[in-house]
DNA sequence: CCGGGGAAGTCAATGGATTGACCCCAACTA
DNA sequence: TAGTTGGGGTCAATCCATTGACTTCCCCGG
């Protein structure tokens, strides 16, 4: 900045002015420094901006998973890549990490907030009894929660969610229709706010219409335990005919164990996979998933974060009830 | 800081120089000023940190990928997940960017550069005439290119790197061995380095036997791709009795599509999936694939650059070589 | 008893951008 | 003509940690 206000002859003040589009400097002047700021590339020091108080710039995305179970998941990346498009338009960056579990992703958001290092968070899977909104509360760090339920507990935070228990209610609704009433959830991990949605509300369901062969099995959401999930079940002597798998990656893994089992999909039983990606169009047959935008999701997480960022108040947003898109695992229960 | 001197009733210096390891504070004093600056949770704040000249404490990496591309490959999630491993050991963020295209991403590093976000960055996707080790090399920020062959023009620069050649020559001659001479190789995209090498390898190793059907077909790294090619080649009078596929997604899409026009795999057609996955056991058969650790590869790039930034030269480091997994989707060619 | 030397600290400058307080001059008003 | 006003700028303090230069004080040797 020192060089640029030399070479337009003006003082770094009026430089800090021009720039930034306040008033105290004419149009010449400004135009003048505007080029001479272009002609150097010149970009401002984040840190030096960051002390005068204009905040870091940046915001911190923390993924509390183990290495291992963080492969094929799609959804992620794709949250991710729609953040990042509303961040980018205001040249936010975003600092991200991996950590083991959610203590570690707590130490986490107290060094960033410590050091100063980001000026807001987007937190992702929330939990039942989840000790983050509390925490981020306390610090006042501002912070986008990513797939929970509103919760009256922390008005600090924003909420941005979708309608799990309508998209389960609309999946068992499909299923009863085609005559299904044997149907087994193999759901994600227990202690996950969504998880718990989706389990209660496919109980609800199912007391409600009087089913009692209804129920849910929680999992890693990996591969394995997918698949021997669907063996343990479907060696029942009366199997479920329908089967919600809370992901893509076990829906698949479970429609191969179950042809091997012998069963046919859909003819013995029928098959839902929560989250729609390539992967669905990828296995013969087809699946039929529950699809929902996630790039949108992350899109509108990132927009909410950045109105919490410049002092809008915290919100809760619903995002679309994800869609049962029908394709051919599902089909009538077998003498139905 | 004032306040933890203030505290401990000593200058701030005292204070830097205690909490540095520093000589010029006593034990005594050294243990008073810990103790203060603990119970206070004080942390320095990076940006004056890096204002004093201390560096961001960051490494940026950019994915230069199509949002819709970004999906099912598991490969980037490992390689981050390794990279964070050893960056959280040094407490270095990682600043992470989707953009469209290579020219976007040299604009990230410019800017990147010019705010002094970042002390360094890692490169992955090298391409053939690629614009971004020059642009790097030229800025004098410090990088490491992530699976690109070794590359003399530009020293400053680190090179980890797969042996993509010697890999693909164990493929094939495991693929010769079991008497394929009909071989189509679905590479991805046609940019980058190591289709590049994969496919001059493969052209080479054809060669050197005297086989004059085998070949390659540049792709976009998606299903449908994969998908498409699959059903180009088999469509012909005399279809390759083999087929490499340079990601794991094509493969089981590949698969998928031979059995539909009744190929059986491996009795009609042997198939290898470059990338070993999840995915490959999800599937029946079970996918032959080459195997490499994109996690300890992460690590690896990760270490290369602490390197570099703590001064150290630039290096090139080659990973263990990719190992066949023979599982089921390999035999012996029909007739051989 | 004095000077040298080292351990333990303090002072003040530094880095880059922002900003409240102030200054100067031309133009306009009474 | 004196006084006011406002546009166009400048000065210097501020944010926070680091660091080179300097000061104190104590101990030891000569």
């Amino acid at each position: 900045m020192k060089d640029i206000a030399q070479r337009a002859g003006v003082s770094e003040s009026a430089v800090s002015f021009a720039l930034n589009g306040r008033p105290g400097v004419s149009e010449v002047t400004r135009d003048r420094v505007r080029r001479v700021a272009e002609q150097l590339g010149w970009r401002p020091s984040t840190a030096a901006r960051q002390l005068s108080g204009e905040g870091a710039a940046t915001v911190g995305f923390v993924l509390a998973r183990p290495a291992d179970t963080l492969g094929v998941d799609s959804f992620f990346l794709q949250l991710v890549s729609g953040i990042q498009e509303v961040l980018a338009e205001r040249h936010l960056g975003l600092l991200f990490q991996v950590v083991e579990d959610v203590t570690d992703e707590c130490a986490v958001y107290r060094r960033w907030w410590a050091e100063h290092r980001v000026d807001g968070v987007l937190v992702v899977d929330p939990r039942t009894d989840d000790p983050r909104p509390g925490l981020l509360d306390e610090l006042g760090l501002p912070a986008v929660v990513i797939g929970g339920a509103p919760d009256e507990r922390h008005p600090g935070l924003s909420t941005v969610w979708a309608d799990d228990a309508g998209a389960m209610a609309s999946v068992v609704d499909e299923l009863y229709r085609l005559g299904h009433r044997r149907i087994v959830h193999i759901a994600g991990l227990p202690g996950l706010a969504h998880t718990e949605r989706r389990v209660r509300t496919l109980r609800a369901e199912a007391e409600r219409r009087g089913l009692t062969e209804v129920e849910s099995v929680t999992t890693d959401y990996s591969d394995a335990e997918g698949a021997a999930v669907t063996r343990r079940v479907l060696g029942r002597p009366a199997p479920p005919t329908a089967l919600i798998y809370d992901n893509d990656v076990m829906a698949v893994a479970g429609v191969t164990t179950a042809t091997e089992l012998g069963f046919s999909v859909p003819a013995d039983v029928s098959v839902v996979a929560w989250e729609d990606s390539a992967l669905c169009r990828m296995v013969r047959p087809w699946l039929s998933a529950l699809s929902r935008d996630s790039v949108e999701f992350g899109r509108t997480a990132a927009r909410e974060l950045t109105a919490l960022l410049d002092g809008g108040p915290a919100r809760t947003v619903r995002v679309p009830v994800p869609q049962v898109i029908v394709r051919e695992s599902t089909g009538a229960a077998r003498g139905a």
